[in-house]
DNA sequence: CCGGGACAATGACCCATGTCAACAACTGGG
DNA sequence: CCCAGTTGTTGACATGGGTCATTGTCCCGG
């Protein structure tokens, strides 16, 4: 899953952040700007030293100064509950940017913490903001950016609150394999930097259900399942599943 | 629910709209805008005919042209599924923006439906965003907004994945209550203007459970329930339900 | 190469909630 | 004011998926 990944020691000159340069520049913030406006954007972005696995990018209740987009590697943002329970809600690839539902309350919602080896580009937002108002596309691509988390979020909704547990494992392995394509990774070949805990909770089924699942899509013929490696063998039949809704 | 309702036949001159004397002034896109600025977000803004129960404000695939603020009534947003089947994706009350999720695509992802009549205020997205650009505040203020539709669906995620049915009527219920509230409506006694089909679709829950968890809340005194009406008697009862995930 | 601890898989059992069916209550049109 | 259609309520029963318990597997450090 990691792809850009840094080398060992930390040097201390500024690191190279270069939007331009990045592989990522389609997906993420930069998109339809002109190189002088990609140059501001480059000089308001700090880049961090990479997130250890289990490692905090930020935790439920900071607060809020910056939304970070992720270079390479992948982490989960959960919530926590007054009863110590987590629920976990969602997973973030390349290119994806982490922290907007920080911008009402200006206090982080929900935790990050990286599921692999992570590093991410951090964004100032007051910066960011500024900037948005002087570079229009910018601006645009944000709302964009945000409209398009909330549509996620509608259909996660749709999965959680309609489908049965195959319909809610096929519809993630199915998300997971277009935004790997997306990234110009395999569709169809990947691994799941998360545990199956983190999948269950984040799909509201008990681990064990998950566990079944993916042994059954494997009787089945639909996967070809190893620990966090994944191979789909029969994308369509994973389609037809998620379609599928528990009225049928 | 109805609040600020036009009376009977629609004059053809231009509706007043003005924000400034707007009642939700407070709670919608206006707040923190100078008046200056105020004036050119009313010039933008078109007023529609309202709409009674069952009209459609847009319907899922419509080019994207406006967002909508409510000023009274009541909407649903749903998708429909290639069998048909509807998802309800929210109840929409006044003062808050729908239509916000069309713009990544440019294309309604969802229908809006209005549960009784409804007046709303078109405003027209391309003159909304060039506006936002001159206007600082105004353009914080649709981040925020934004940002703060993410964060709601979250918590919606939260109870469609790991809560029971109580605990979910329960959550629905509250938030309705604050909603209210906010709108200085009594956070205890209410009505809602939707279907049990509706909340049952929308809880991803049977339209029999939900019926029989009103009639049980009635029992054992946390509600009074007619119809539409609700009553709520212990607000702490509801609230220590909607905290209980059903792993206690 | 061995051992411990976390993570994953599988089986047996049970409960919350869905399904089906009958009925009751309300609503709007004539 | 009545009747038909729609919407809500209630009961009996079925089942998907949760819970608990056991066993298996991987992975890392020594």
């Amino acid at each position: 899953m990691s792809s850009v990944q840094e080398s060992g020691a930390i040097s201390l000159k500024r690191l190279q952040t270069a939007c331009e340069s990045c592989s990522l520049f389609q997906l993420c913030l930069p998109l339809e700007l002109a190189h002088d406006d990609l140059e501001e954007l480059d000089h308001i972005i700090k880049q961090r030293r990479p997130l250890q696995r289990g490692e905090y990018l930020f935790q439920m209740g900071n607060e809020f100064r910056a939304v970070y987009a992720i270079r390479s590697g992948s982490l989960k943002t959960f919530t926590t509950t007054d009863g110590g329970e987590e629920q976990v809600t969602g997973f973030h690839l390349p290119s994806e940017l982490v922290g907007l539902d920080a911008i009402t309350t200006g206090t982080h919602p929900c935790s990050a913490r990286a599921l692999e080896t992570t590093s991410v580009c951090e964004i100032p937002f007051d910066r960011l903001e500024e900037l948005g108002s002087r570079i229009p596309g910018l601006q645009r691509q944000l709302l964009r950016i945000m409209s398009h988390e909330i549509l996620m979020e509608q259909d996660t909704m749709i999965w959680l609150g309609k489908k049965s547990a195959e319909a809610r494992l096929a519809a993630l392995l199915l998300r997971f394999s277009s935004r790997f394509k997306a990234r110009k990774f395999s569709a169809c070949d990947f691994n799941l930097s998360m545990s199956r805990t983190d999948i269950a909770n984040y799909l509201g089924l008990a681990v064990e259900t998950v566990s079944r699942l993916f042994s059954r899509f494997q009787t089945e013929g639909l996967l070809e399942v190893d620990r966090k490696h994944v191979l789909i063998k029969d994308m369509d039949a994973l389609q037809r599943m998620a379609g599928a809704d528990h009225t049928n």
